[in-house]
DNA sequence: GTCTATATAGTGATAGAC
DNA sequence: GTCTATCACTATATAGAC
């Protein structure tokens, strides 16, 4: 159920997916889904919950390597673990307003603790010398909607792969912030 | 009933808005919005082909101008342009998985008409010997993220004017591709 | 654990009165 | 040009049979 339902919420929005539409993928009827979610609102939150602390739980940091490494690690994993949850990183993005207020803020925290990650990073480099940012709160968001954006255009099988994407961004990225 | 749909679309989603509740906010009866627009589907689209058939006419670029020159003015448009129509700009790209097949085409060729614009910059700048980019695409779709970004938190009254904002992504792109 | 059946409410769209 | 009334459908969620 939940993986049926986090492809149709990808693919057709969160309102616009019944919860019929999940049974029929499922191949059970409307009213056996509800033995395994409370409601429509808690599954799409569970799902949104599951990816942010996998996120979290995914990223490590080292913190004791220089912070140019640790920079280029963060835009590799961050390409990566994206790269390959596409619909769940498309649900974390556009249907947080479809999250009861309570909800939101949960997602919301997690969200901002994964880019207190990206901006550490780059106040160390600062600190070290090695970084020249302006600003360390706007980078980090920079950079997360540049790396993020990979997600959009990006498909396997076509002019570039993965890895020399990634490679391409993270001297975008080192450029930028050096 | 344009200005309402737009409001109310960005704010809940194109599904989640009832032509009823677009109705309640202008101060009608549903059936009266029939008179303006043939069903909601239109009404989307109309909102989406407005929204990026200005971006088209606004962004002039002069070809006469040096490249950093032009990727200057391009970045500033950019995020001025974006930040004066913020709920255009989320609907323009949350809803397109609503748009029936033929609409979403219509759209996405615009879309493409306007990265072309910055791609063609990007290849100007390195005919020139002044931009250093290893694929003028990937750059191209890496920089629109990130500036369109500013649009997912900038707030006007907040720790940074937006010409503060613009100056330090101008930066920051102007770092990356050279 | 899944089914059928249903309560209750809302949906987009249209017809025809005024 | 907007109204009321309505059609035909769909929605979430629940109750109780099996």
């Amino acid at each position: 159920m939940r993986e049926t339902a986090l492809r149709l919420f990808a693919q057709k929005g969160y309102a616009a997916v019944s919860m019929r539409a999940i049974a029929a993928e499922v191949g059970v009827q409307a009213g056996a889904l509800y033995s395994y979610t409370p409601d429509k609102q808690s599954l799409l939150f569970d799902l949104m919950e599951s990816h942010m602390s996998e996120l979290l739980a995914a990223g490590k940091d080292d913190t004791s390597l220089p912070a140019q490494e640790r920079l280029q690690a963060f835009v590799a994993f961050h390409i990566a673990f994206h790269h390959a949850r596409p619909d769940a990183v498309f649900i974390a993005y556009m249907e947080l307003r479809n999250l009861e207020p309570a909800n939101f803020a949960r997602i919301e925290a997690l969200r901002r603790s994964y880019e207190d990650r990206l901006e550490e990073i780059l106040r160390a480099g600062v600190a070290e010398g090695v970084f020249s940012v302006a600003d360390t709160k706007i980078a980090t968001l920079a950079i997360i909607a540049m790396l993020t954006g990979v997600n959009t255009w990006f498909r396997a099988g076509g002019r570039l792969s993965i890895e020399e994407v990634t490679a391409q961004y993270w001297e975008m990225v080192r450029r930028a912030v050096t």
